[in-house]
Formats: structure tokens, C-alpha cells, sequence
RNA sequence: UGGGGGAUCGUCUAAUGGUAGGACAUCAGACUCUGGAUCUGAGUGUCUAGGUUCAAAUCCUAGUCCCCCAGCCA
């Protein structure tokens, strides 16, 4: 997939700023980045953006990239969600090795590491309520008031903060906080909140053997030093916990880590909060987490998106500190361009109207030739029975033709794919009139679907033999949302109202026989219509396949264009 | 209205004082046994106003607009 053959380096600033630091010798010319998920949901294609990066950034630099659970908070975390992250980072394609690590392995040196800054004076133990801690802590435009138990001394706060340990106090009753500067015109440096108490809920890994747990701002500082890490890449609302980052780090003297603040990634139709996907995992608006329509890791792998070319989206999209929102369209086309190459073809009818060949015997049945991949000949081919009685599309008919629609409809000669040319001599309704049945004849000396007389056709149909043709289920996902921006809605509302009650269709389909045989994560593209995977919901005699995405389509846009 | 960031085609993103380029999208054409793919071409952009300079997206000055921060979330 790699196309940078070109020698362009492929820069952004965060990369300029590792070359500076190897140039100059920071870190001793080494890369180490990490990427660190919570482990309280699933991945989306937000944190692709940011495996891609890390993982990439080490490869490039010949350095190292660890995976590392930010498990300070186990009121919000789960064991079920560390496998899962797992999972979708080795789908995704990247290898952390041996270095998988959790934040909670480092409790005990955390702890040591605030002992120290209690003996420096730096930190203390508060007994302010929540409540109180946000009067002191003033606003955007007044400054904060000192805390009473500001002063306490060293040895006070040391006897405290080792009973906070032992778990002597109540869940919210005390917190050790940083003494920094309540008139700190950043609010993160007014005696920010190091530990707090919790004592409910256990731990997924340390079980009960903590009462008090470190906020991110004290911990993620420690993990990234304890790791050596040299690059901390972080999105752009850390950029205002750097002071305190640094601040930590400084104070206790040890190995400190650059962070560079970037840009997350927004998508056109989707949102990529976990709190409103989580929502509306729970509302049952979607069918779990990996729910085709979800942009978690997991639903676009059971959507069938090819890791490729995920990879390939997010270094196109490249890295900056501007807040932007991507065209989703971008992310198709990779999808499909990687699909075009890859996937073997299949003639599928979703909507199936029957078409009679009224000059074709009764019960001869050939098996004709066709190619799995044009793109790619080492796919060969294979054979596709034909016969009297076939299905072709609803949407490749027409008895009144509309201007420009040039597929088949009465007196019409339209070629059907790797067999005949035919032409359309009527059609047969039902009593409401409806069409049930397309008559046809067949010039048998265009076998192939070539004509030797040069005769052309303008258009190619894809059809199945309904004396031969299987079933299958097709889910025919759409966009989640209707609206680009998701999160734009009226006052009073909130963003559900721009749901696409339409997201999903499913189909009871007709295709060549040879579908019958697939297992779930197979991908075909379905000739004229789109890509499709074969899901894990398939039953014996009822393969299901999620369309991927579909074909780009001129007649749709012509359509449009003329309603 | 305190502080921290940011503004380049419709959308992303390059250009680091020297021809504003690429991708997606759009439009037009060619080709085609997928109205697919492919190929060719086109249009559209430096937030505003001044200034420095032979030369400014880039440097200076003054504005404008957008995002983030008042969790014992991350």
C-alpha cells in the first residue's frame, strides 16, 4: 500500500519537531511514542488517527511505539474493553510486541513519586468538598482562593495521605492536591487534584488494594517518563495541561517527555464522542458496538472496510493543529480503491424482476464464462449457468424510459453480461398493474456477448437463473446520519434527531450459485451495485452479506439531477 | 470580557521570503462486456486592512472569526 516511493518526506510538524530533536540530541536521537487508550470503550476511527501516528512515527524514526491502558479510574473501566482495544489495534495492523503496559502497574511508583513532593512542600492533603474545591478555585476571570489546609505541614500531610492509602476516609473526603498557584491565570495550575478517594469499586486489575487513584494530570506524566518516552502526542485540549505536565516532571527532576498537542479527527455524518456512541449502543438505535454504521474499529471491520485502507485514510489526512472535519467520502475512496483491486466479482440482483427469454428452449441450462477481477487476471475465472428464465434488476427497467436512461426497456437490445445480447419485446402485469415479468428474445449468435456483426450495446446488465440462483440476505447499510455535522441541532433537541431512519435496508436477494459457498469476512464486489462482506449472521442456506460500500454510480446522479 | 490554540480551493493538506501544488469532491470529454475501473481536461483558495521588501500564505502592526479551559473525567 505504501505508494511513497517519491522522496517527498512526508512532513507534518509534529515529524519536523522529532527530526529537530534527533538533530539537536534531546533524547539521545531515540523515538519512543505510546499510545494510550482508556480502557472505557470501544476504538473509532478517531483513534486510528492516533495508532496510525504513533505507530508510524516510531516506525519511520526506527524507534518504538508502546500500547499502554490509562487505568486510573475504575469507576469507568472495564476488562471487557482492554481485550477488545486489543483486538482492533491488531486488526488494524500494528504490533505493540512485548511492550503492552498498564498504568496501574505503576500505582506503587506514583505513590512514591507524591511522597516525595509532599517532603518538598509541593503537595498537600485538602479536605475541601467537591463543591468547595470549584467556589476556591475561581473563575476564567477571577482567581481561585488558597485552600485552608493549604498549610498543613510536611509531616501532617505525609501521616494524611498515608491514611487516605489505607483507605481511613470516606470516598470524597479528602484529595492530595498540588501546591501550585490558585491566581494562575491557567486554571490547571490552581492546585490541581493528584489523588482522590475511591473505595466502591474495585479495580480491573488491582482489585481492592487501592483507595485513592491518580487523576490523569499527575499520572500521565509519570507513565510517559517510567516508559522514557520521548514524544507524548496528545490531542489539542491537553495543550493547556502542558504547564502542569511539565510542571511534575520538573518538580520531581526525573526523565521528561516532550508532548505535542494535534489536531483529532471529525468525520462528515458520523460523531466520534464515546459517550453519544455508547448512547446510542444502550438505546438500541444500532446493534452494538461493532454495528456496521458505527465508526468504532470494530464496526467497520463486521462493515467489511479493509484495514489498508484505513492505514492509507490517515496518513492522507495528515496531522496539524486546525480543527477540521473530514469528508467521510475521502475515507470511501480508499475503501473502495483498495476493494477494486482485491475483491472478486459476483453477479447479484438485489431487487429481482424476472425476465423471460421467450426463443430459448425450455429446459437447456449452459454454463457460461466469466472473470472474477479484471483488475487482477492471477483471479482466472469461472462458470455461471444460464438458462430460459433469469432475474435482472427492478432498476434496470423501465417501460416508459426517462431521458438518458439507456438500460432496457420495450424494443430495447441491451447486452447481458458474459451471455446475449437480448430484446425486450413486452412485459406482463399482475391486476394493480404492476410489473411481474420482462419478456425478452435472445440472438443466439451474440454468445459471450459479443455480436459479429459489431453490433454494440450501449449497457451491460448483470442477471442470475432463477432455475439456479440461491438466496441470500442482503443489509444494505447507508449513513448513520443524515446531517454533515451530526452534532448541529435546534435548541431543544439533541443530536438523535438527525438519525437516518433509513440507515439500514435489508433484502432478500438473488445470486449466482457459486455464493453458496463463503465464510464470514469474505469480500466481493456485486457487479453494478457495490461491495459487499459476508457476515458472521450468515446461516446454512442463508449467506448474509453487509454492503461495504457501493459503486459509484452515474445513474443515480442522473436521477437525482432530473427529480 | 483571563489564559491557551487556530485560520490556504467545497473538504483536507503542502509551499519555512522566490511560479500557491496535491488528494477527495465537482464539472466536461475519451475509453469500456460493470453508467464500475482507467485516462485527459476544467474551475474554484492564502480571514480583513495597512506596512516592510525587487518579491509576502510566509515577516511587522491593527482588527475579525473559530476552538479549548472553571470534573475528585481522560
Amino acid at each position: 500500500m505504501e505508494n511513497h516511493n517519491n522522496s517527498e518526506k512526508p512532513s507534518d510538524f509534529i515529524r519536523e519537531f522529532i527530526k529537530q530533536d534527533i538533530e539537536s540530541g534531546r533524547f539521545g536521537g531515540r523515538v519512543h511514542t505510546r499510545f494510550p487508550p482508556e480502557p472505557n470503550g470501544y476504538l473509532h476511527i478517531g483513534h486510528a488517527k492516533a495508532i496510525c501516528l504513533n505507530f508510524d512515527i516510531a516506525k519511520q524514526f526506527n524507534g518504538k511505539c508502546n500500547l499502554r491502558f490509562d487505568d486510573t479510574n475504575p469507576t469507568k473501566e472495564e476488562y471487557e474493553y482492554v481485550e477488545a482495544i486489543k483486538q482492533d489495534i491488531k486488526w488494524l495492523g500494528y504490533d505493540w510486541e512485548d511492550r503492552l503496559f498498564f498504568a496501574s502497574d505503576y500505582f506503587e511508583q506514583m505513590y512514591e513519586y507524591a511522597v516525595q513532593l509532599i517532603k518538598k512542600g509541593k503537595a498537600y492533603v485538602c479536605d475541601l468538598t467537591p463543591k468547595e474545591i470549584k467556589q476556591y478555585r475561581g473563575t476564567l476571570t477571577e482567581p481561585g482562593k488558597e485552600s485552608p489546609y493549604r498549610n498543613r505541614t510536611i509531616e501532617e500531610n505525609l501521616l494524611l495521605f498515608e491514611k487516605m492509602k489505607q483507605g481511613e476516609f470516606p470516598e470524597g473526603s479528602k484529595t492530595l492536591r498540588a501546591k501550585i498557584d490558585m491566581t494562575s491565570s491557567n486554571l490547571n495550575m490552581r492546585d490541581p487534584v493528584m489523588y482522590r478517594i475511591i473505595k466502591k469499586v474495585r479495580h480491573h486489575r488491582t482489585g481492592g488494594k487501592w483507595f485513592i487513584y491518580p487523576t490523569y494530570d499527575w499520572a500521565h506524566g509519570l507513565e510517559d517518563s517510567i516508559e522514557k518516552i520521548t514524544h507524548s502526542l496528545c490531542s489539542l485540549e491537553y495543550e493547556n495541561h502542558r504547564p502542569l505536565y511539565d510542571w511534575f516532571l520538573d518538580q520531581l527532576d526525573i526523565y521528561h517527555p516532550r508532548q505535542i498537542e494535534f489536531a483529532r479527527l471529525n468525520m462528515t455524518y458520523t460523531i466520534m464522542s464515546k459517550r453519544y456512541l455508547g448512547e446510542i449502543v444502550k438505546k438500541g438505535i444500532v446493534n452494538g458496538w461493532d454495528d456496521p454504521r458505527m465508526p468504532t474499529l470494530a464496526g467497520m471491520r463486521r462493515a467489511g472496510y479493509p484495514p489498508e485502507a484505513i492505514r492509507k485514510f490517515c496518513d492522507r489526512i495528515g496531522v496539524a493543529k486546525t480543527d477540521s472535519i473530514i469528508d467521510i467520502e475521502l475515507l470511501e475512496h480508499f475503501v473502495r480503491e483498495n476493494l477494486n483491486k482485491t475483491s472478486q466479482r459476483r453477479m447479484v440482483v438485489l431487487k429481482p424482476l424476472k425476465l423471460v427469454i421467450e426463443n430459448y428452449p425450455e429446459k437447456e441450462t449452459e454454463q457460461l464464462t466469466a472473470i472474477n477481477n479484471p483488475e487482477n487476471p492471477d483471479d482466472g475465472t469461472r462458470k455461471i449457468p444460464f438458462s430460459k428464465v433469469l432475474y435482472i434488476d427492478e432498476d434496470d427497467f423501465m417501460e416508459s424510459p426517462k431521458e438518458k436512461f439507456y438500460r432496457l426497456a420495450p424494443g430495447r437490445e441491451v447486452r447481458l453480461r458474459y451471455a446475449y445480447f437480448v430484446k425486450c419485446t413486452g412485459v406482463v402485469k399482475d391486476d394493480s398493474g404492476r410489473i411481474i415479468e420482462v419478456r425478452c428474445t435472445y440472438d443466439p449468435a451474440t454468445r459471450g456477448g459479443d455480436a459479429p456483426d459489431g453490433r454494440k450495446s450501449k449497457v451491460t446488465l448483470h442477471w442470475v437463473s432463477a432455475y439456479h440462483c440461491i438466496d441470500i440476505e442482503s443489509r444494505l447499510y447507508g449513513r448513520l446520519f443524515l446531517n454533515k455535522n451530526p452534532m448541529d441541532f435546534p435548541e431543544g433537541s439533541d443530536f438523535t434527531i438527525n438519525l437516518n431512519p433509513e440507515s439500514i435496508s435489508i433484502k432478500r436477494c438473488k445470486a449466482e450459485p457459486s455464493l453458496k459457498d463463503v465464510k464470514p469476512g469474505d469480500r466481493f464486489q456485486f457487479e453494478r451495485s457495490g461491495y459487499f462482506v459476508c457476515d458472521p449472521d450468515s446461516k446454512e442456506g442463508l449467506p448474509v452479506f453487509n454492503l461495504i460500500v457501493s459503486l459509484k454510480d452515474e445513474w443515480e446522479k442522473i436521477k437525482k439531477f432530473l427529480t
